[in-house]
DNA sequence: AACTCTTGTAAACACCGTTCACTGAAACCG
DNA sequence: CGGTTTCAGTGAACGGTGTTTACAAGAGTT
């Protein structure tokens, strides 16, 4: 049944329950408050115990990171999948409603994975499910077509690597599109569309809109509106 | 002349130095770096010595935040005034594309002053060139208009307190402007504007954009046409 | 039973924020 | 001027941190 060795299951326990105290630890308190010490004295451990897990306290950091990136896909996964209207429009709302509700809900996990200077993301974990529902978008033709020229010529570069980032995250699910549904015009508004989105959602966590907002949700609703208008979509679809 | 006392003016000194070798260990090595012992190594005196002058280390690093916000607009001004067009497109222009400069050129101040989950930031420092700008932007009449009843009606209350802080932010530089120029629709136009700018600079400073972006100024230039097109402005001004 | 590998410990080091009793000099005042 | 107050700065200490090292003790293997 079991492949595991006895040690090798009580050592994955260990490190299950490690992950759990610094995360609980995050939200708790927030990121300075992740300590290995304070770990250890959850586990009921001492601190050097840790470095048989993990190799620096910054190392268990990136590894927090990619369980808050897997945790928030998950999350985002059961809202699409929530909806059953079976419209790309109503998945995409469903979608960026999650992804805002998620980063309220969670201000420490967002300001560490979204807003640190760090090095890149582990694009594996980040971005799938925006790269698959934004694939999704593209191929389906509700999505008014952009011509390719109205992108200025230097993105060009940029946006076919883009492209073939899409491609790969939407074909790794199944479905293959060809070029001449995702054509960069299209692409270039799925940038666009995470740079509001993002925009939005990182103001509102951080409290950095100019002004003191005491009804966020229908500005979001009203921005989200204004995406799907300029991507392509109905006001009311 | 100087009508502080020596002892005013040693203290003066000191606490400039304290907030110059606060803000050099922010810039070499991130704000962990940003420690009282550091700090105090950098003077030549012993850490305790700070407590003569900062009540917490949290409070110095409040105190450092509001000295880098007043440096960035300070810096957003000095290129304000760099543009001699006359223009108010040219003037947006001119301060989106110093504060993305003053961010790529300071990851760590931004990261502080705009990605934390912190209080929310000293409003006086914080946007008031933005502020400024807003309000003679919608002042003069080449913002094309837009009717109140574009903005949906629970945002009404929140734009309304936000055109408040704008017309006193505007009248601060002695410039008085009407309720009928200065109406909702623009309004909620600004604040998008806030999001899009926001969104794009702070992707590219946290590197969080979903591919890897090798020329990110054209896209940001044409973020920026595609804003003031949004806002009204002609793409060619 | 002997041996190795693994997981944990305890002690130590250097660093951190913070407090407290103290010093010495500048400033003030009669 | 002499006495007193004010105050920047010190040194020692406390409890906290990441990390290394030497060591113990149990699990797995032969």
């Amino acid at each position: 049944m079991t492949e595991a060795t006895r040690r090798e299951r009580l050592r994955a326990e260990t490190e299950r329950e490690i992950r759990q105290a610094a995360r609980a630890l995050l939200v708790e308190n927030g990121r300075d408050a992740v300590t290995l010490r304070a770990i250890a004295r959850k586990l009921g451990i001492t601190a050097p115990a840790l470095y048989r897990y993990y190799d620096s306290h910054d190392a268990l950091l990136r590894q927090l990171c990619d369980d808050i990136c897997a945790d928030m896909a998950a999350a985002l996964y059961a809202d699409l999948a929530a909806d059953t209207s079976g419209e790309v429009g109503c998945q995409v709302r469903a979608v960026c409603h999650a992804f805002r509700r998620w980063a309220l809900a969670h201000p420490q996990e967002f300001a560490l994975v979204f807003a640190s200077p760090r090095d890149p993301i582990g694009a594996d974990q980040f971005g799938s499910v925006f790269l698959q529902l934004a694939g999704q978008l593209i191929a389906s033709n509700l999505v008014a077509t952009h011509a390719d020229d109205d992108v200025p010529e230097v993105l060009h570069e940029d946006l076919v690597r883009f492209q073939q980032v899409l491609v790969d995250a939407v074909s790794e699910h199944g479905v293959t599109i060809g070029d001449d549904v995702l054509n960069l015009g299209k692409i270039y508004h799925v940038v666009q569309s995470w740079v509001r989105l993002y925009g939005h959602v990182a103001l509102e966590v951080f409290g950095r809109f100019p002004f003191a907002v005491s009804n966020p949700e229908p500005m979001f609703d009203s921005m989200l509106d204004q995406m799907l208008t300029d991507i392509g979509f109905a006001e009311n679809e």
